[in-house]
DNA sequence: ATTAGCACTCAATCCGATAGAGTGCTAACA
DNA sequence: TGTTAGCACTCTATCGGATTGAGTGCTAAT
């Protein structure tokens, strides 16, 4: 892979990035100061072809570039880009207001990543077992249900109805809950390990079965199945991608997006830390292989608090997405560290 | 408006309706028995246009009814039609579980609807102050914030988060708390007026200013911007409708309902009382003029607590959808109230 | 009042010609 | 040996014209 390969190569995937048309040689020697002509270029694109770095949609049409191509763009040709310092005083502004607890932040950044990307971006988080109990509560609803409201550290808010026997009366109700918030207090949800538990049980033997209800509620699938909320933005942005003019296309995406499962899947497999991007045919969820996903990690004090992505076309500006999300996981980082102090 | 007339098109409707090609008199005269040759029923779909009932795509085309035609159609000549004791069996056996608080009930409900129908089904409500108030709590979380916790009837819950003076203690709280339920436990929100509320602050005046705070955000628009909450299931049904295979079109409808507000103007304008069917042109929100809304609205104990309806293209199946709408209000009515009670 | 017959209209479909973009190959050139 | 100009070739997209077929409106006969 010499020098002017890959230049060549650079130049089809930032033209057809651009453009969404297949780029030819003329073109290239054209927009792209290479000082060859087209003739040399045409070889070097046979050359590039036979690697399977491009292909061609049909004999008479540019070269496109493979998913190895992108590959190979991502990994060793694009460069680095800073977002624009306009655009960095929209982000504050947007953060600067509303920001009382954790999924406002979320929905902020789920807008802003659309927003700025035209792509569709997709958040999940924060994990509940990652949380931080701040308090919790039972109150008597009716003489066999109570409801437990645990706030966390970020101030997010989980209610759940609990059946508890009828013979617990709101004494018993309070005393539970003077007693696990005095033990519990800034405990994360995945620490409440057995030796935790013995500790108030000893204190509340009687009332083991509502304690194991609650603990089963918070750590369990209460709200979600595996992997806390997800918020989605900017699903339509797909409209606007010349690639997508189809409506089958698009239906399918939508209906894949329609399915939290779905997109928990398409942002779990992504490293723990670090950005990932996925290029069309690795990503591993069917029906998205002429889609790229973008995806980061936000930590909040050590713990994994949930992933970001942005979800578009194969054919996305890679440069600036990722770009957007590395941002937005900072902010995210940040914002949500402010709020937990 | 002669009875020939009308069953010429009565089978104009119905036959558009299923087939969504504009509908000629060769085809009329085979399909449907009037007993009379193509030229006579030719003669009278002149007529029938000439009123406005029906129209043509183009001079070679069949004819395909209009906005006013569907209108007649729903009116006056629509058989009234019974759902299928499979059907029935199947909305029972999907209401029989999870049904704990009103927004399974909500949610369930939503779904069916866009099943059965293959069209989009929204749903507003519960509202808010309809709701009695079963119960409220004030949890403290920081010197100045504190989280409501306010429990319907219905056992709906709502968080809010509170500024208050960090001058309150926990106790405090704890008076505010327990005089509020001792004075407004089943009172609806609506209800919540001086009179009741100048009993609350004699006893408890030095905290008016954080009463006021529960008030205002139980009343206004803590939660949601006036209407409750928005449930929207099957959205992308109208892929289903060959008049909307355009991208454009589905885009357009796509982003209106990604709007809430646009949702609640979409059903704000049905009656109080009975179904509401609103035909293309009928619409009043922008941007639906190919499509019919049916809606109705759900009442518990008298009050009402939302509406419910289905959009669709207005060649939708009027009297299967009427029968859903209405089934399902009915539905929502009885099993809220064995909720409430 | 109804109907058969017929001329007419118009969208949709198919077909062939054309234009244009782009390639690969060959031969010449530095 | 690498580069380039030239050229024949391929394939898609587009456009116009012919054809088809569904359906109408009108007229004249029943």
């Amino acid at each position: 892979m010499d020098e002017r390969k890959k230049k060549v190569l650079l130049a089809i995937v930032k033209d057809f990035i651009s453009t969404a048309e297949p780029v030819g040689s003329r073109t290239i020697a054209r927009k792209y100061q290479l000082g060859v002509s087209p003739a040399t270029i045409r070889n070097e694109m046979a050359d590039l072809e036979e690697m399977g770095y491009i292909e061609q949609p049909h004999t008479s049409a540019g070269r496109v570039p493979s998913d190895s191509g992108y590959r190979y763009y991502v990994d060793c040709l694009m460069e680095k880009q800073t977002l624009g310092e306009a655009e960095k005083e929209y982000i504050r502004q947007r953060f600067s207001k509303r920001i009382r607890e954790i999924q406002d932040v979320i929905n902020v950044s789920a807008e802003l990543l659309s927003e700025m990307s035209n792509y569709t971006s997709l958040i999940m988080g924060p994990y509940q077992k990652s949380e931080r109990i701040k308090q919790v509560a039972l109150l008597p609803l009716a003489t066999d249900k109570a409801l437990l409201v645990a706030v966390s550290q970020s101030n997010a808010v989980s209610n759940y109805l609990l059946d508890i026997p009828p013979s617990l009366t709101e004494a018993d109700l309070e005393r539970i809950t003077r007693v696990w918030n005095s033990r519990l207090k800034g405990v994360a949800m995945a620490e409440i390990g057995k030796e935790v538990l013995d500790d108030i049980y000893q204190e509340l033997y009687a009332y083991r079965k509502v304690i194991q209800a609650i603990v089963d509620v918070l750590l369990g699938d209460g709200d979600q199945s595996a992997g806390g909320h997800i918020s989605l933005s900017g699903a339509l942005n797909i409209f606007n991608q010349p690639e997508f003019k189809d409506l089958d296309k698009v239906r399918g995406i939508l209906e894949l997006l329609e399915s939290p499962d779905v997109i928990r899947e398409i942002l779990a497999n992504s490293p723990e830390t670090g950005l990932s991007i996925k290029i069309g045919g690795e990503n591993q969820v069917e029906g998205i292989n002429e889609c790229s996903v973008v995806t980061a990690t936000y930590v909040v004090d050590g713990e994994l608090m949930g992933h970001i992505g942005i979800l578009g076309p194969t054919r996305m500006d890679y440069a600036k997405t990722v770009t957007l999300v590395e941002t937005m996981a900072q902010q995210l980082r940040e914002v949500l560290s402010k709020l937990y102090e």
